[in-house]
DNA sequence: GCCTACGATGGGAACGTTCCCATTCAATAC
DNA sequence: GTATTGAATGGGAACGTTCCCATCGTAGGC
């Protein structure tokens, strides 16, 4: 219990083991096995003695292995994003190495700067989930031989490694489901596309699934605090003139969030008007009737993808880009309630 | 657009620029006012074309302001931590300074390991969230003059500023709430106190002002995962024979989610028997028929946190610690509609 | 017109590592 | 017995900064 205010340096470490630092240094290298077994555990007890711990700025400096996972995330409020950074999180400790965050706010800038941070701290690898229109910079990374793994989109000019749903599956199911259930008519309702190709492959496989479904499918995109927009959109869907059972399917957890929100205010009964969610909450089971939903395993997509990294790590080589897509679990709660058919389902989680 | 791997160095700048390295240095050591003009242009075009940025590394080793504030947070999952994440973050931006968030989810070793962490990266002041009954390591660093301020739980044996709820307030407002609405029996439902301060702060204060308000009271902890144990304590209360109009009011937002999940399991209908809780989220509006919540500012919490870094940061003495508590606002939903007396309230965010 | 002082600049030693290159010593090959 | 190896170890030069301490003018006080 050393209560000296800083840290110890190697040099005293070996100054205190009788060894000279080189043999300190490897030892904390991962070059155990290079040293006698007497010295190494001399140098065991002296940095215990000392209370000694590696100093990550002069590693780095050096230009030793960090040991350091940088993270971009686009907006931190969102849940999906917090699961999935949680899996990643796990997953490096897992692995003996630090993650370090950083919070883009959906903000090119702010994207940039961070990324500078970053890369300044000299990341051995970086899991990317912003925005980033311009993946300039990420391109020239991954150029320069930073393991990038992108996550639940592409970037186009980046021959990265991606991880994320399965997005033509998670659309297939959803639409299968509702099929099931006796829905004919529904609507897909995403942020607008153009930011993330994650939403730009669900919609482009909503329109082309339900029309080899047969389904009559539409699609509203907007900007999610559009809630005119969107009460706009709804009313159109809604107030056709038809007899076709009709379900919304929203594209991901804030959409849901707003879809049910402009819902609400409509006064519109959910389970009449059929609503699927992709993307697993919290409140899910608690918005009556209970949400049907296609939760994305976001432990094991974080997990995947700091085990992508140290793939890229491993091999010196930088062969073709894989692409690891997940299959969501359906959870199926009374929103999508045949209409006037189905007696009540109980919630899958209280039997 | 230089396409080098490797970013310029200082000396490179200051040869390009014509100039000695100590004066690059000072041009970014915020000593510009030191330099003639003409120098400083000659480094800022000389910069500009390499593509300069200074090393993190390299000052932090050599001990210089590292422009680093870390962050421990108990839960990343947990919304509240995030939200002031969120305002932390931002309060960061706005002074140019980087956040490093580590997450210790629950784990006391974790915590320490991350600690570690953050403190090798020379980090100028720590915001801390996390349960660590042990604060001995916290206690540590303050001792050695990291400013430090404690989030929403106070730790015993450590002096440190605190930013958080007024706790005291909350409850009271809470309990004229809902008394207002005539409901004279309430449940207060927490985690285990003793775990977190607040926690503690929030109960005592329920247990006191209930009684000064001749309320009939109880209280309920238990652990969030414990449904079998909460199930039993809603039995018991809700089952008692009794006229009395009967409220529940949740410690915290996860306590909210796990009663309702109880409630609805049970079929006890939300606004016959109120319910209330601390900690507003998204979903809040969304459960019927709304449940009325005490919302913290958790961005104005966030700020606040790093305004009290920068104060102790700026202040070479030592003063008493501060603390800084803030008022949640009410936000009235119909899940404490008075029993059987008001008409259905209107959402207020749906005037 | 000289000494002081101050403002602008530069040289070099740290900071705590890693890593290249010795050096030592013993064991094996000839 | 000498040469050849290889394993175990140590010395010292980087890495890119900051900061102390020069150095150099030049303006002001006498």
């Amino acid at each position: 219990m050393p209560a000296t205010s800083r840290s110890a340096t190697i040099l005293e470490v070996a100054r205190d083991a009788g060894v000279s630092k080189t043999s300190v240094s490897r030892y904390y290298s991962g070059e155990r096995e290079r040293l006698s077994t007497g010295m190494q555990q001399r140098i065991a007890h002296a940095a215990e003695r000392l209370g000694y711990q590696p100093n990550p700025m002069a590693r780095g400096l050096k230009g030793g292995p960090s040991g350091l996972v940088g993270m971009l995330v686009a907006d931190i409020r969102n849940p999906f994003s917090v699961a999935v950074m949680h899996g990643v999180e796990q997953a490096c400790r897992r692995q003996g190495l630090s993650l370090m965050v950083c919070n883009t706010d959906n903000d090119p800038t702010l994207e940039r700067q961070n990324l500078a941070l970053l890369t300044s701290y000299r990341i051995e690898g970086l899991i990317v989930n912003a925005a980033g229109r311009h993946g300039e910079a990420l391109a020239e990374l991954a150029g320069n031989g930073l393991p990038l793994v992108l996550l639940d989109r592409s970037l186009e000019g980046i021959d990265a490694d991606e991880v994320g749903l399965d997005n033509d599956r998670a659309i297939d199911m959803a639409l299968d489901h509702l099929i099931e259930r006796g829905y004919r008519r529904v609507l897909f309702v995403t942020e607008l596309p153009a930011r993330a190709s994650s939403r730009q492959a669900r919609m482009a496989r909503f329109e082309s699934s339900s029309m080899s479904r047969q389904l009559e499918g539409e699609v509203l995109s907007l900007e999610l605090n559009d809630t005119a927009g969107l009460d706009r959109g709804l009313s159109a869907f809604l107030d056709a003139a038809t007899q076709q059972p009709t379900a919304i399917l929203c594209g991901n957890g804030q959409v849901t969030l707003a879809v049910i929100r402009a819902l609400q205010a409509r006064r519109v009964p959910l389970g009449e008007i059929g609503l699927m969610g992709i993307d697993e909450l919290d409140w899910c089971q608690l918005v009556t009737p209970g949400i049907t939903t296609l939760a994305q395993p976001t432990d094991a997509i974080g997990q995947a993808a700091v085990d992508r990294l140290r793939a890229r790590q491993a091999e010196r080589t930088t062969p073709e880009p894989r692409h690891e897509r997940f299959t969501p679990t359906l959870i199926i709660r009374d929103s999508t309630r045949r209409p006037g058919i189905d007696a009540p389902h109980c919630d899958e989680t209280r039997p």
